[in-house]
DNA sequence: ACAGATTGTCCAGAAAAATTGGACGATGAT
DNA sequence: ATCATCGTCCAATTTTTCTGGACAATCTGT
C-alpha cells in the first residue's frame, strides 16, 4: 500500500474469519496459515484504527464495530465478485454492440451479408455499421472493427487477415467491340481509363504473365473518382477500362455483363483485413472474425 | 494474491486512470508514476481477463466492458469508504451499546449514578448495566466494560485503574457500647466477626499502625455471607464487626449509624478497575472511563 | 515531410509487503 | 495438575510491487 488506505483484500480474509468462528478454522479454510489470519486481521484493525475482534485463546466475538464492518464487508464482497462475473462474461458469450466500419463498396456487398447471418446465429448482439472510406481510428470512434482492404500500413492495432481479393482488369463487351480487345499490357496506354483516386498510384499498374515476366505500365485517364462503386459503373457504361476487386465483379462477368481483359496476365492480390484495437478482443469481435472467415471461404 | 481472485486494490488505479483521462495524468492525481498505473492496470486486465481500457500513445478509451466494469468500481469504491467511515466514526463519537457489568454493591452504589450522568452527556449511547457477583467473561457475553473491586488477576484482558478505596473496619454504635470498643487489632479476637465469604481469606486480615506496624489477626466468625449488602446490614444490626469499603459506608459513618472501630490503624486500599477486551477500546468505553474517573475524584 | 515533444510500455534492480513455521503464553478439558 | 489447543509474536524467506530510465509510437508545429 502506498496511500495510506485501507487494503480491501483484508476483506477476504475477515470475513472468512467471521464465518469459520476461529483463526484456524478460517485458515483451514482458505487453506494457509493461521499466522496469515491473525495478522491480515490485525493489519485491518491497523487501517481502521478500530478492534473488529475480541479474542482469547479460547473464544472469539464481533465488537459492535466489527459486526458492522462485517455486514458491509459481505456486501462488499459479494458485489465485486457480481462485477467481476458481469465482466468476465464478456470473455465467454458474445454480447453487447459491435460497431464495425468497412468501406464503401466493401461494406454494402459483403460485410452487410456477413453481419446479417452473424446476427441470425447470435440475435442478442446490436450491430452498428458505419460504411465510410474514410480511415477511421478505431479508438477514437469506438470501431470494435475495422474492415480494410488492399495493404495495411504500420500501427499499434491488431490485425487478422481474413481472405485475399483478386484484381481483375475488366471492361463491357461494347467499349471491347468498339476499341478492340488489348492482347498485352503494354497495349493498355492506347485506351481509356477509369481510375480510382483512392488508389496510391491510380495510374501505376505492373502485370505478371503466366511465365512470371512483369511488365509496368502506365496510363493516362479520361474518367477518375474516388469511389469504387463509381468506378464499376463507369466500366459497365463502356467509359473505359479498370481494374476493380473480384467480389465486386464476380456477378457481372458470371452474366457478361463484364468482361476480362488480358485473362493470360496478372495483378498482385490484395488482402482483406480485419483490424482491430488491442491485445484480445472481446468475444463478440473473436465471434464475428470468425464467421466472416466462413463467410469469405463459401463460394456464394 | 494467495487465491486466484481479482487485487480490488487495483480498482483505486482503474477510476483513477479513467477519470483522469490518460495515464501520466492519473499517475500525476495519485502521486505516483506511469509505470505504476500502467502495470496496475495491465494486472487487473490479467486478472479479469478482459481488455478495459483500449490506448495508443495519444489516446484513450474503455472498452464496453471498461465501462461497465468502471461505474461498477465506482459504485464499490464508495461503498467500501462508507463502510470505513462508518466504522471510523465509533472511534470518534462515541455511540451504540455500552454494557457494563459491576459487582452487586458497587453497581447500584457507584456505577448507576455515574452512568446516568455518562447517559445525560451523550444522550445517543443506549446503556445496559449487568448488576452480579459472578466474574463473567466479557467476550462470551458481550460486555464493553466489567467493573471490578479489590485485586485484579492476571488475564488477557486490559484494564484502567478508576480509583482506590479504603476499607473501614465498622461497626454499629449499639454493639460497641454492648461489647466495647477494641482498642487494637489483637483485640478483635475477641469479637463477633462477620465474614464475606466471596473474598480469598476472609478471616485473615492484616492492619497497619499509623508507625507502620502491621498486625495480622486471624478471626472467628459467627455470621458469613458472599454478599457486602448483607454484610453491611449484618453490621447496621449490630451483629458484630466487618470490615466494608468506604464508598458503602461513607454516609454510614457521617450519619452515625455506624462508626469506625480502631481509626489509627489501617488495611491496605483496593482498586476500582474498568476492565475491557481489545487494545484499543471504541470511543464509548473511552469515553465512559474518563468520565468514571472524573466522577469518582468528585467527592460527592 | 520532418524534427521535437509527449505518450504508454517494457525491463531490471530496489524496496516493500506478505507469508511461513515455530516458539510462546493463555486457556479450557480431563 | 496435565495436556491439548488456541491466537500471537518473531525472524527469515518468498513474493509482489514500485521505481526510473530506455524505447517505440504518435501527434504537433513548422
Amino acid at each position: 500500500m502506498h496511500e495510506s488506505e485501507v487494503d480491501l483484500n483484508r476483506l477476504v480474509v475477515f470475513t472468512a474469519l467471521v464465518e469459520a468462528g476461529s483463526f484456524t478454522a478460517a485458515a483451514q479454510r482458505l487453506g494457509t496459515t493461521k499466522s496469515r489470519v491473525s495478522q491480515q486481521l490485525a493489519a485491518l484493525e491497523t487501517e481502521l484504527g478500530v478492534t473488529l475482534v475480541l479474542r482469547t485463546t479460547r473464544r472469539m466475538a464481533l465488537t459492535s464495530a466489527g459486526e458492522q464492518f462485517h455486514a458491509d464487508s459481505m456486501r462488499l464482497l459479494d458485489e465485486a465478485r457480481a462485477a467481476i462475473a458481469r465482466v468476465g462474461a464478456a470473455r465467454h458469450r458474445p454480447s453487447g454492440l459491435l460497431r464495425v466500419t468497412a468501406a464503401g463498396d466493401y461494406g454494402p456487398a459483403v460485410i452487410a451479408p456477413a453481419l446479417a447471418s452473424f446476427k441470425h446465429a447470435y440475435p442478442q448482439i446490436e450491430i452498428d455499421l458505419v460504411v465510410t472510406d474514410r480511415i477511421a481510428d478505431p479508438i477514437a470512434e469506438h470501431f470494435d472493427l475495422s474492415i480494410r482492404i488492399g495493404w495495411l500500413r504500420n500501427s499499434s492495432l491488431r490485425a487478422a487477415r481474413l481472405a485475399a481479393f483478386r484484381q481483375c482488369l475488366v471492361a463491357a463487351p461494347a467499349y471491347l467491340s468498339e476499341r478492340g480487345a488489348p492482347t498485352h499490357p503494354r497495349d493498355l496506354a492506347a485506351h481509356d481509363w477509369i481510375a480510382l483516386s483512392a488508389l496510391r498510384s491510380p495510374l501505376r499498374w505492373t502485370f505478371a504473365s503466366q511465365r512470371g515476366t512483369r511488365t509496368t505500365v502506365r496510363l493516362h485517364t479520361t474518367l477518375q473518382t474516388n469511389s469504387t462503386l463509381t468506378v464499376q459503373a463507369f466500366v459497365r457504361a463502356g467509359a473505359g477500362l479498370s481494374v476493380l476487386p473480384d467480389y465486386l465483379v464476380d456477378e457481372d462477368l458470371r452474366t457478361g455483363r463484364l468482361v476480362q481483359v488480358l485473362p493470360r496476365h496478372r495483378l498482385p492480390d490484395g488482402g482483406i483485413f480485419a483490424v482491430y484495437p488491442g491485445r484480445e478482443p472481446p468475444a463478440k469481435v473473436r465471434a464475428f472474425i470468425e464467421h466472416l472467415r466462413q463467410h469469405l471461404a463459401t463460394p456464394s
